[in-house]
DNA sequence: TCATTCCTTGGCCAATTTGCCAAACGGCCC
DNA sequence: GGGCCGTTTGGCAAATTGGCCAAGGAATGA
């Protein structure tokens, strides 16, 4: 039965991917495997509003793809899981098979 | 923008992540990982309308991540980019972590 | 204490997503 | 043609998301 994956197993994980799946935050995700980074300069990276990156700092955190650490005045975030990165590489075999059929996603 | 990266790129990875970033879409791929599916079988294995199922197929075939094909009245699909799975290697290791910490995301 | 800086939260609105039902489409066989 | 089966599409309601602005902490320095 639970032999292998069962419908809650699969909401985790797509708990996990729908945090990822937004510009801003895959921006966010390339930026903090750099190096971390506060808030304030996430949002120079990002061009939006403060409290939009607030938020989506947030949504990665709850998902346990980013932490969080105060320091001072200023809150540090960071990359939770390296792996993260690689996910990317196959991300992109999609959108090149796509280039080859000219598929919409490629936009 | 920072990097070599354009947000456009960031939209098209986006664009793929998001077509995953859904329980039953998962539970589509993971299924189609193991072999070629019709949609009535896949409507089975998801359990939700067969008209449910079809928009879910839409959405990865629309993204690059599946491929269709019709072989008489039945229409079967197809994982199109195999390494979609390591992904989800990567995907348990955050739900690993998170579940250390407790966080919500496990459910 | 007060002001300043950095960040988060609440409120609101527009846009998107998900699910079902019903209807349409497209092969196939009689 | 007519009927059946497998699939897709349209339409609708409910829920979620993403963005901005404004207000609310929290740490620091004067």
């Amino acid at each position: 039965m639970t032999g292998n994956k069962t419908r809650t197993q699969y909401e985790a994980r797509a708990r996990v991917i729908k945090a990822m799946a937004h510009p801003s935050r895959l921006l966010i995700i390339d930026e903090l495997n750099r190096r971390e980074r506060c808030v304030h300069e996430l949002t120079e990276i990002v061009g939006t509003d403060i409290s939009t990156v607030s938020k989506h700092l947030s949504v990665l955190k709850n998902a346990g793809i980013v932490t969080d650490e105060k320091r001072g005045v200023m809150v540090y975030y960071r990359l939770r899981v390296p792996c993260i990165l690689n996910f990317f590489g196959c991300v992109e075999s999609v959108l090149k098979q796509a280039a080859k059929d000219s598929l919409s996603v490629v936009g």
